[in-house]
DNA sequence: CCGAATTTGGAATAAATATTCTATTCCGGC
DNA sequence: GCCGGAATAGAATATTTATTCCAAATTCGG
């Protein structure tokens, strides 16, 4: 590679590599400004565009994208993509091994379970946020805010999240009818006409669930289902799936996003009633 | 490229994508089903990840990866590839930005408020990690995991962390009483010699919590209390007291933090008494 | 326990991609 | 308007990366 004696040291980050971007910037031929420019309005795309692809959107011939990357201190082009690359694959560490490593390490350590917990919960939270499908969500409120009363089931781990929508729903002063299969009775009388059901689910689904979704349709009245991906199973057994990506750490999930969306749509069923 | 003509037609959209993998998975051989798994677990990196470097995560040889993008349908794993990069180059999974569109929505629309509650979620695990105390949650391991059944307690908001716990210790082979006043019965002669309790309780105390663990500590009994900050009027009322601090929005708390701990305590227990 | 079919790992090959090189153009000073 | 140095574009090359193929190992059915 050329010049590589009086090459400044490369940005070892993107803020790095901001800032010397813009001390260039102005002070550059015609292309390599061009380039400079492209660089920081397509940064979306940098980690996953060739230099072809790139240089070609920035209306410069690759070499000279070439020649600026040498410009920033980098040995080339695959150097800065680099850091946008390990930006964008930032998050999700190898879960499997993680929890491997704990097995084998210092066995009880509290303290430990509880950072991988939090982590759990923090990439669930995250996932939410950028998975969210706004539209089913504002159809699910819609059905629910109509209901007369709204039924709400789950089973196993999803009981705790029923039982808190319960507590919430209460609260809020709506009315709730909470399937729990206490003693072994499935109370699929109580719905009526005009109801709604609010299930949650996880894979493997619990046949109580389904049989009480099953039972709703039968009947024509809306459900929406509070579930994990990808519900293919799921299509068609209800109008309206919300799917929630957990991250499991061992056998358990924190719960914590499908928390949250349930809070929001039970808080958002409540505004809508009221307006 | 092998077998053209008898290769199904290739996933169009990432939902599709996932949705096949899940039709597959289960049915696969061994190294294959790694493959499906991994493609599920790292599905953040693979738009910036080599198959050399994805298959090695996956613990499979290249070529085994190239075996299952062809069985899902694609050419190879570019085209694969060029699903996560569309995805990338695209909406900008970038958490915080995100988040401040789904705020940034009407007040009170759905989306908005499933915002509020994510960042008061992950404020409240930042939280628990901050200011977590170890040498109590020891404490609290070692006496709940002696304990012959453990006693759970937690009414209203807490109820549903004491269900979780309920089924998590179940799954974890683990003897436990929950304590959910149904028809008004406390069952407080349930507390034998050699049994603990595990309360949690936010402020304001719910007199049944309290009820039960005074009558506890009265014939001796380990107590773990699980509360809120700052406890001033649950201190001496129990001989370890885990406090929480959990972000509200609204009138209501995510409960991110509580359950993380929770977990962390339950699975810690079991270790404990595997060792 | 044997043979057939499937599955696997790795070496060989093909394709894509980055990078360098050089002839040519551009530009500012005289 | 001509000279010298910087800048440029595209062709040539090197490197990385994807993909195929086949011999060896494994699994499964009888």
């Amino acid at each position: 590679m050329p010049d590589t004696q009086n090459r400044p040291k490369p940005p070892l980050s993107l803020a790095d590599l901001r800032d010397r971007i813009a001390d260039l910037s102005g002070k550059l031929p015609r292309v390599l400004q061009q380039c400079a420019d492209h660089l920081v309005a397509d940064h979306d795309s940098i980690a996953v565009s060739t230099v072809a692809e790139l240089s070609a959107r920035a209306g410069v011939p690759p070499s000279a994208m070439m020649r600026f990357c040498h410009l920033l201190g980098f040995s080339g082009y695959s150097e800065l993509q680099r850091l946008y690359r390990t930006a964008v694959a930032r998050g999700l560490p190898d879960y499997a091994t993680r929890l491997a490593n704990l097995k084998s390490g210092p066995a009880g350590h509290p303290a430990a379970l509880v950072a991988e917990f939090v982590e759990a919960g923090r990439l669930s939270l995250e996932g939410l946020a950028r998975d969210l499908d706004e539209t089913t969500l504002d159809q699910a409120v819609k059905a629910l805010s109509q209901a007369a009363v709204i039924h709400l089931v789950g089973y196993r781990r999803a009981l705790p999240v029923a039982v808190y929508l319960s507590y919430v729903f209460e609260k809020l002063g709506i009315a709730t009818f909470l399937h729990d299969g206490l003693g072994g009775l499935d109370h699929r009388s109580a719905l009526r006409p005009g109801d709604a059901v609010l299930a949650i689910t996880f894979a493997p689904y619990s046949a109580e669930t389904l049989a009480l979704v099953d039972r709703a349709r039968a009947i024509a009245l809306p459900v929406v289902l509070l579930t994990d991906p990808p519900a293919t199973a799921l299509r068609g057994r209800a109008d309206l799936v919300l799917t929630v990506g957990e991250v499991d750490f061992g056998a358990f999930r924190s719960l914590s996003a499908t928390i949250a969306l349930a809070l929001a749509l039970a808080v958002a069923v409540a505004a809508r009633r009221e307006g």
